[in-house]
Parts: C-alpha cells; structure tokens; sequence
DNA sequence: GTGGTCTAGACCACT
DNA sequence: GTGGTCTAGACCACA
C-alpha cells in the first residue's frame, strides 16, 4: 500500500515512484501484472493526475514499467543488468549517507544494522534476490 | 578539500555542509579550530558568501560549528548525544535508498559493502570513533 | 495582524515569527488551515519575499508551520513535547529579563503582574492551554 | 563573578553590562563602591579592553555606574525613577516572550514559577527591594 | 501558482 | 575583518 506524507520534503512523485517499487519487491505487484491506471491511482492516492503521471513516466524510463497505448501499465521484468548511471548515484548517496551518520556518532555496525533492517522488511519476495 | 559538483542536483550550500563534515571527519578541521570565514569561504569555492553563509547558518543549528560574530567560525566538539529528528530522517532516507539498489538488483552484501568502503575512507581520525 | 515596527532593532524575520506564533494563539490561523504565501504575505507587509521566507522556514524548523512545495504552507497543530534548547534559552531570556527589571526597581509582582497582563492579552483562543 | 558565554548569541558587551548588574543585584559591588577598571575587568574576563569599555559606557549611560576621571569607575545608587524607554523595551520583551512560553504549551503559572526562580536567585541583597 | 536556490550588492553590529 | 540582515531579481522544481 502506498502512503504518501503530505509533509515529506520528498516530492509526491518521487514518494510514488518510490512506493511502487517498494510494492513490487513486496511482491504486490508481479512482472507482468496490471498496475492501476493513472487516473484509478490518482483517486486512491488522493492525488492530481499529473503528479501520477510524471511518476509513471519516470518508471517507465527506469524500464520498471511498461506503458501499453490503450491497455494499460504493466511491471516489467526486472532489468539484470542495471543502470550504470543510476548505480553511481546511488553509490555517491550512499556515501554521503554514511557522512551524515557518522557525524551522529553512529558506528559503521549500526548503519549496516539498518541496512539489514531495511532488507529485511522487503526481502523475500522478490524474485531476482532469490537467486543471488 | 571540498569540491562543488555545479552539475549536481544537490543544492551548492548542501554540498558544503557536507563537505565541511568530511573534512572534520577526516581530522582536517579540528574542535575548536578556526575555518575560513564566511567570504574566504566563498572566494576559495568561488560563490556567493550568501551561500557559504546558509551552510554555514545550517551547519551552526546542528551544533556542528560555532560561530562568534564578529571573531569568526569554529569547530564544535562532536555532539555525543545525537538529536532523534536527525536520526528517524537519515533511517528513513537510508530505507528509501534500499529499496532503490534492491530494485537495481544489488543484493544487500553489495549495499554493505559500499557502507565498509564509504566509512573505510573517512574512518581512523575522527576521535569519537575510536571509543566505539 | 501583523505589525511590523520598523524602527525596532529586532530583525523583521523575527517580527514576522512573532506574529505569526502570535496570529495562531489568537485563533486567527486555525491549525491545518493555510497560511498566505510567501509572495502574499510579503506584499502585505510591504517586505521581502527572502524576508518572509526566511521566517517561515525558522518556522518550520520550529514545527509550528508545515510547508509543501506547491502547495502552500501550513499551520501545525501545536507540539506537546516542547523542544529542550528552545525552552532552555527561554528561561534563560527569562532570567535576563528579570535581573533588568529588578534594576529598574521593579518587584517580582510587577513582573507577574507583566506576565499577566500579556497571556491575558492571548489566552481563551489557543485550544492547547483549556486542558491544562 | 562575571561568566562570559562565548558561544551565545548575545554580544560580549551585553554579557558584561548583564553580568555587572547582577553583581549589584547580589550585592557584590555596593553602591558607591569602586569596580574594576576597564583594563582591570578586560584581563579578568580575557575580553579585549574596547569591549570592556563599551559595556561600561553603557553603563553610565544607564546612570548604573558612573566615571570619575582619574580616579576611577563607582556603582551609582539605584535610581528610584526608572528610564520610562527601557520600562516599556522590557515590558515589550516580555510579552514576546510570554507568547514563545504560551507556544512551547507552558502556562501562565509554568512562566510565574521561572519569575519566582529568578528573582529569588537574586532577592535579598538589594537595598531598593527591602522597601517595597 | 507555490516554495527553494542562487547571485549581487548594500548596510549594520560586533570585536 | 567578522557574521547578520535586507533587498532585488533571476531561475528552477513541484502541483
């Protein structure tokens, strides 16, 4: 289920985006499946249907979704060989993450333990980890 | 030696925030040593003092560096005891960033690594890390 | 209503938390309700908008508003766990008020009866206070 | 015994005047009784002597002290007519303060009871207050 | 339309 | 010389 927090510095369309992939690595959504159309999304998040459409737009450049003229959208499989671009930026904020925790006097284990506690609340469902 | 990345999405005045830490993570700015003022600041990153000086303003509030007016800017020793609003945001960004390598098919070994290599390359002079 | 008195040596940003903070414990701005924009509040008070933004983000910081980009801005409703630096500096400002005060030959009624007279000027809107 | 807070936002010169005020108040200096000199005061405090003098010309200013040259600086008797300016600066600064106090969802009794506290802190050494 | 960022340049208070 | 405040005006991201 996705929430959006209305008080979030994160833009709405970055927390849907966000959310969907959440959800399909939750296993809610799978590869091939039908996701809710813009409108249908846009009523369940309360949301302009623009704000839903830029988030799909930005899914399907990252190859998460597929847009179909006159079907619908539908979750691709997932891409095994990923973005290198995207990988650099994440790397980079992952870094800059890891300065700003330090900096709060946490140790490298604790980082690492909310790593783990971030996987762990997603992992499992997800087909291509279970081949890792 | 903080480097601005004018191409980055990050906001200039974040990328000296953070800059500033790494170098005092990195044991180039001590506690209670003096930085560059606000204009040698400026001049060395070549922008606006109005800029260095919301980085400056921020990094003050987080009770980073302390500044005198009129006699300059300061390290301030490292806050051992974290504030919680600083924390719950940084958990939070660092699930949302899980997410994002899962989905680019990183497993959460490769997630670690990237915290070993990012903390490996700051660790060893920031004081309150050897206590840890 | 916001005054700004232009000749006081508090900075305008200031002026403007005050009122504000002011405008809400008067029950003019209800919590949730939405405050004007920047651009507005700023042709209102002939200022800045710099000015202006510059409050509301201290605002913010302070939790008493809740920006969203687009949107507009927000009034909070009103934290019951006050912020410890925030109330540590205010007893101190306390204090410092009343070394000046008993050297202008005040007494410690007079004071009260000052403390008095201003929450009697404010009291009987701010909904947190009826239930302490 | 005068502390300077090198880390407060209040300037130097506003600490001194504060802190020899409450010397008074506490009865450390007696009216008529010499102070330290300018240079005297700087080296006890390791403050620069212009800033020192600055405090103090402020203080005469406010007819606390007053100067003879050649023999020095005295604490003048406590004028029983209080500057109608700075009356109405305080009252004032109390009622914003009263407002910051009301916003942190302390009451009006919460406020009092720091009054109390810093008075009392005070009260007793200072001859005006015995009469009144 | 909203707020956020950045620049440029002015003036002020403090040390 | 230091940082703080304010103005003016530009551009951008978001809804």
């Amino acid at each position: 289920m996705i929430i959006i927090d209305k008080s979030s510095m994160r833009p709405y369309y970055e927390q849907i985006i966000l959310g969907i992939k959440e959800d399909i690595l939750h296993g809610i959504y799978l590869p091939g499946e039908k996701i809710p159309s813009v409108r249908e999304m846009a009523s369940l998040l309360l949301m302009n249907p623009n704000t839903v459409s830029k988030a799909y737009k930005a899914l399907e450049e990252q190859e998460v979704i597929i847009t179909v003229r006159g079907k619908g959208t539908f979750v691709n499989k997932v891409n095994s060989q990923p973005d290198q671009r995207q990988l650099k930026q994440l790397k980079q904020n992952m870094s800059e993450l890891v300065i700003e925790a330090l900096y709060l006097n946490l140790s490298e284990a604790d980082i690492k333990a909310w790593v783990t506690e971030a996987a762990q609340s997603i992992g499992g469902h997800h087909e291509t980890n279970k081949f890792k």
